[in-house]
DNA sequence: CGGGATCCTTATGGATACTG
DNA sequence: CAGTATCCATAAGGATCCCG
């Protein structure tokens, strides 16, 4: 724990003074980060570095529940960011395939460690909401 | 940062077999990324990360731009993942004070590598979004 | 001060139909 | 196959009023 803060307190500074010394990167972060927390991007994140290089169809089925719709849009939005490639190959019937970008696979890198997080604790955040369920119908 | 960059992989491994083995975990943790990724929650995490503890309407003020509504409604779903501790004050006027639990902390950490990767790439990204939009423009 | 309850507007996303 | 376009239901979120 106290390693961890320690260490969380370094990071921290450097990220307020960031913050300080330039607001257009801190609305660019956060702009970035709300992307990358988008569901479906992190998932399609999470399918491609799985599979590497899949089509269409073959990503609307891995990434379970996602609609033609949303999986388009999230594709056009990630490559538009550079996090995927798109690739059209001029046949009949049509073949595109995507892939990520280096950048999109730094990007899954650099999320594991929420990943890590999530699965760490998932024991502890689901007492902690049995806890507070209790609390709060007993409130009642 | 290798050891963690490691352990990263070994993790992701057993995430894709996880994923083939529970279901439910799958669920669970794109449950709870969800809700971290959110934008309010985020930031919440990131002003509290930085001032320790708050109260309300301090809060309010430098989450800049949400609405009491949200914030309310962010601090309860964060208290209820055990993100975060509401203490209330028996005084007039009422005094309720904000401060982030271990797991809020270490959350705030697994977090940093994502904010570090958005500082790092923001030229990268920029660039890309320029670079798309250019040739979305040429094709019509 | 710290919210709860309500209304109302906008954004999100699914379903469907159509196309090169 | 890989989309685009349209319609429609629901949800998210802001504004406002009120209360202990």
């Amino acid at each position: 724990m106290s390693v961890d803060f320690e260490k969380h307190l370094e990071a921290q500074k450097k990220l307020a003074q960031a913050e300080k010394l330039d607001p257009r990167v801190e609305t660019l972060v956060h702009e970035v980060i709300a992307r990358v927390a988008d569901k479906w991007t992190m998932i399609i994140l999470d399918v491609l570095a799985e599979h590497g290089e899949l089509r269409f169809k073959q990503l609307g089925r891995l990434a379970t529940g996602i609609s033609q719709k949303m999986l388009t849009q999230t594709l056009r939005e990630m490559e538009r960011e550079g996090l995927v490639i798109r690739t059209v190959h001029a046949v009949v019937p049509p073949r595109v395939e995507y892939r990520l970008t280096d950048l999109g696979l730094s990007l899954g890198t650099a999320f594991c460690g929420v990943w890590l997080w999530a699965e760490q604790n998932l024991d502890v955040i689901e007492s902690a909401r049995a806890a507070f369920d209790r609390r709060a119908s007993e409130a009642s």
